[in-house]
DNA sequence: ATATGTATTCCAATATAATGGAATTAATAC
DNA sequence: GTATTAATTCCATTATATTGGAATACATAT
């Protein structure tokens, strides 16, 4: 929970493997595609033999594949099959499928279900809003946490140090190269805490705003978020309807999280 | 692609923390369910000691989650992420969705798309039926190959030799405790090679009958199947206009692979 | 309370995995 | 063709990760 020892970056030391191997496989991820070991080696900034070594390794397991007949790799259909799971096992994606649908088909505008990565900001599952102009962000995709609406619910179960030591610095600077004062970000944190909502014209466009409604567990910490992405006059029009629909679904979603999954049983496959 | 050395079983050889760890994640794939760092330690045959170590890594990692208050963890949501980047990558896995949906609307009967996970068979992704009486397997069980119909289609690229030594002797053992004969088995591959196509009542239950055709990638490996299960009576009913939709799909499918993948930007994030 | 069994943490020993660097191969320019 | 650069493989070294086993904490029964 607290800071690591700055002395952790210890010059000249070795890496364990287990680690190197996650950070190929985020490189992969952030990279979008394929990759030679060569290109992971100086892309992770690890050895080449340490990065041919644990990518051999990884591909003999099937958490890498190739792609070509160049020697680039990616990401396997193992890592696939061990998300499937994690998915089956966690109630917060299953149950909220009708939710987004719900959100989705009534305001006709996009709804997804935001999640922390890590110290990032990411879209766990999104569904596109009935209307011509649709708004979509890729799912996965890693994003500094202030640049969000939901990240003022995502951390505020926090403390205010605690989110400062969370959060990179450099995330606090804005995609158009201003820097927001942390002071402010923390007021918008607790703001939104106490509110159980936040809203803002989008930092990362000039045309969208977006509304976040939390998603508790066990009451108090906020394990997700529904959002709802609105062009700006469609937000201004509908505000107080998108607000309460988005609550409310958000409310439903966190009483129904911590009973006990259904789950069906095997019975056949083709 | 050929055996592995016999001698490589060799007593009291240390094991690499890599190999373990995704012991650990598959074992908790299988499982279904969280597992304290012991159990774990006994499921997958480990030292304790070093089960712990792997465990705490992987939670510091969030590969691992804790999931409640007892020191149970279960596969994190970082595998999730991991899984979605393979998806977005393969374009396979898209590009189904519709005629999985095609399937299940025509026929009103359960369709799936199957494919191999090490040397096993598993289901990808999967479309319920419409019709009252519905049929499911679990979403990337592990199953083996002989137990299957798609089984036959994506091991009838490799040769006699590399099938009986691809899939585990234990596996030709069926659900009622009888043994399949290989040679039988090879000669059903052979067969379902030639036709394109595989159909067997169920050997999992005596109610259902399973269609399988195959994904080609490359024209000559089969990657993937898609399937319908259905009740062995409206199997028999309409039996030639499944067979052909399935192909006539799967062969879509085929041709759809290979094309470059479109992909939307990144444009809002709520 | 004590005993019994199980789960977890701690620690020292050594087998070995990560590494740097050299050697080799492939790709590209000239 | 040769020169130049990049990519990959090979190998010896040593820091360290895996391990066995002991110690401790926890749980449950008696």
């Amino acid at each position: 929970m607290s800071a690591e020892p700055v002395s952790d970056i210890a010059i000249n030391r070795r890496m364990r493997g287990l680690d190197r191997a996650f950070e190929i496989l985020d490189f992969l991820r952030q990279r979008r595609k394929p990759a030679r070991p060569n290109e992971i080696a100086i892309g992770i900034d690890a050895p080449k033999s340490t990065a041919y070594e644990l990518v051999n390794l990884l591909l003999k397991l099937g958490v890498l594949e190739h792609t070509d007949e160049d020697g680039r790799v990616f990401l396997g259909r193992k890592l696939y099959f061990l998300g499937l799971a994690w998915q089956t096992q966690f109630d917060l994606t299953r149950e909220c499928k009708a939710h987004l649908a719900y959100l989705a088909e009534t305001t006709r505008e996009t709804a997804q279900l935001c999640m922390l990565d890590g110290c990032k900001y990411t879209v766990a599952m999104l569904k596109e809003g009935a209307r011509p102009f649709r708004i979509s962000s890729d799912v996965g995709e890693a994003i500094p946490i202030p640049w969000t609406a939901s990240g003022r619910l995502l951390v505020s179960h926090m403390s205010d140090a605690e989110i400062l030591s969370f959060v990179p610095k450099a995330d606090f600077i804005l995609p158009d190269g201003s820097t927001l004062d942390s002071q402010e970000f923390l007021a918008q944190v607790r703001a939104a805490r106490a509110d159980g909502f936040f809203s803002f014209d989008s930092i990362a466009d000039n045309f969208t705003h977006c509304f976040s409604a939390p998603v508790y567990q066990d009451a108090d910490v906020c394990v997700a978020t529904l959002c709802l992405v609105a062009p700006r006059d469609d937000a201004a029009k509908n505000y107080e309807n998108y607000r309460n629909t988005l609550i409310q679904e958000a409310r439903e979603l966190s009483s129904k999280l911590g009973e006990t999954p259904v789950r069906f049983s095997t019975v056949a496959y083709g």
